[in-house]
DNA sequence: CGATAGTGAGACAGAAATGTCGCAGATGCT
DNA sequence: AGCATCTGCGACATTTCTGTCTCACTATCG
């Protein structure tokens, strides 16, 4: 039977979030191939990194995609975006645990590409007055992707289930974790056309 | 000249963090140690990562210990937290590129420790209603580590100044990226203040 | 000044991981 | 059935990393 690049990618990913340092003979045992083909599809070593990352990096794309988070309504994209958090969390993790990433110019370019445009999608919000400007965007792309991955290690941990990650990332990043909020709560897309809040 | 165990540690700990496959020579060299010495004092490579770690949780204990998240006001030890809140992002970045970790018993058992302490130092905030308590305090505890954590980040990568990560952490973690947070900012001392100095 | 302790440099063997190959077996198509 | 394609298995050579040892050098102390 051929092997569905997509599913090998999928457990390879799985594989090295797990244990970034595996040898690829656990990489393909956990992805349900052999070594040897494993190797013929992917690669070396080096290689079969960078291409997975690379797949990360698309599948991210295409969370933005769906979400909208260039031209959609901000809260609602971001609700969207968070919704399907994992491919972020995923690539943000073995980034992270991949320095060696950073030094591929081509996947540096497309992860900078990626941040900048989530950024554009925090700056739109910052204009229409839905987030904080006192802080540089950047820092809120940062801050939105580093609770997305702790969200999906604490289900990893066992302390949360999996559909519990868009409540408590959009609770955490929106609002943070003051009590007195005082229902600053947005109103999410279900409600009727509530109005969206222009700056004065 | 003898090899101060202490200085010795934290060079490790940074080839470590920024390289967590790096080899030992890499290492020794970026500790300005010869691998013989790097041997000879903290063991073979298993052994020194998992010395590493042990190292970087006392110092994140010691933090604890000195914001005093166990007894002082609970606002206040949040702004001590994290104006020392490097220990925490290091630990949490070799945790996640080395996964192995957890799989010593006793750095398991210690890790487990530091973070019930923590989830203590949010539950008291619940109960004393500073901290929200619709959401676990697993989580909140979680929410403020990986904030930490992409702050230096960003700080390495070259988007902010290691001044400026207290301000942003602080902002992001209670307040969130919403707007109209309407002045929530709890009062406390030093919140107002200038930025404090900081070494590179 | 001599002795002691600690480090660095280099070398080397063993272990581990990687890249590669050939071959057998399974699957699907004609 | 016959053929083409692809996979798994096992083996091998090569490279890389690790653990270890020896020896020379330096600093500190008695």
């Amino acid at each position: 039977m051929e092997i569905d690049r997509e599913e090998l990618l999928r457990g390879v990913a799985n594989a090295l979030t797990s244990n970034p340092g595996a040898p690829t003979g656990e990489i393909a045992a956990a992805a349900n191939v052999s070594r040897a083909t494993l190797h013929r599809v992917l690669g070396g070593r080096e290689e079969l990194v960078e291409a997975t990352y690379g797949w990360m990096l698309e599948q991210c794309g295409r969370v933005f995609d769906r979400a909208g988070i260039d031209h959609e309504p901000v809260l609602e994209a971001f609700d969207r975006l968070i919704e399907d958090s994992y491919p972020l969390a995923q690539s943000l993790w073995l980034l992270i645990a991949t320095p060696e990433l950073e030094r591929v110019p081509e996947l540096l370019a497309r992860l900078e590409a990626q941040d900048q445009r989530l950024e554009r999608f925090f700056v739109r919000g910052q204009e229409e007055g839905l987030f904080r400007r006192d802080l540089p965007p950047r820092w809120l792309t940062y801050s939105l992707g580093s609770q997305v991955m702790s969200a999906w290690y604490m289900v990893d941990d066992g302390y949360a289930g999996a559909r519990d990650v868009p409540r408590l990332v959009r609770a955490a990043v929106l609002e943070g974790v003051l009590a007195d909020a005082a229902g600053s709560a947005a109103e999410t897309p279900g409600s009727a056309g509530a109005p969206r809040p222009k700056e004065s």
